[in-house]
DNA sequence: GATAGATACCTTTTAATACTAGGTAGGTGA
DNA sequence: TCACCTACCTAGTATTAAAAGGTATCTATC
């Protein structure tokens, strides 16, 4: 498990990507993060819904029920239009983020920094 | 500029490892930050501070002053001991989740996800 | 049938931390 | 004079991940 802080500002754009690969209900999307991690992304459930809502609200995903057989009903999220545009524009930042993150942090040398 | 959130959790490594490379003051900490970000990594006065005291408490840095024949005091900033293993620590804390993140969000074809 | 554990949803409170907005003070340049 | 840069700082706000709790159904074991 890595400092919780790191995921600061990442949580949006992991679900997100999820959503845009098929739709998910909320325990589901945990078991999946939990899965393609190899259990380092332990996305809490406190952390969850409440960020599902708030995407919601910024109609970036919609949710309809599903009644199961068994067990209990499952409300599945699916992507908007505009959630597949902030998707793309998440997912930039994200690896702009990182660009400058190793640029910082590991610093070759012969690589002097122009002013 | 990125979204505020993905700096967090960061600010503690980005610090260390320019501290790391030699004494800093605060101002100079902002300036270069900037610099070598190309602008985009802009920590502010208020995140810095704060940042170096916590620091500074966790005796991963210490700091003297130095007088200027010119302009204000400087507060020069120096790594320790134990600061130097932290930001081992850190910086592969950061690859890791960099890896898995990668992982979650960029899903190539053909590498499908065992149970 | 009782109990544990998994599935499935949720909320309230706490903690961490980046930023806003302000302050102090000296130096420089138009 | 006035603006701007250097150089330090803090109080308050906003965001958000996690902890800890709740509800309900189903399945498996003793």
């Amino acid at each position: 498990m890595f400092n919780r802080e790191l995921l600061k500002g990442s949580t949006s754009l992991v679900l997100l990507q999820l959503l845009n690969e098929r739709d998910m209900y909320g325990y589901e999307l945990v078991k999946e993060l939990d899965k393609r991690s190899d259990h380092s992304l332990q996305v809490k459930e406190g952390t969850l819904y409440p960020a599902l809502h708030k995407l919601e609200k910024q109609e970036y995903i919609e949710f309809y029920w599903q009644e199961q057989e068994k067990g209990p009903a499952r409300k599945y999220y699916q992507i908007t239009q505009e959630g597949r545009e902030v998707l793309i524009e998440k997912t930039e930042e994200w690896q702009q983020f990182v660009n400058v993150m190793n640029k910082v942090i590991r610093r070759p040398k012969n690589d002097p920094v122009k002013d």
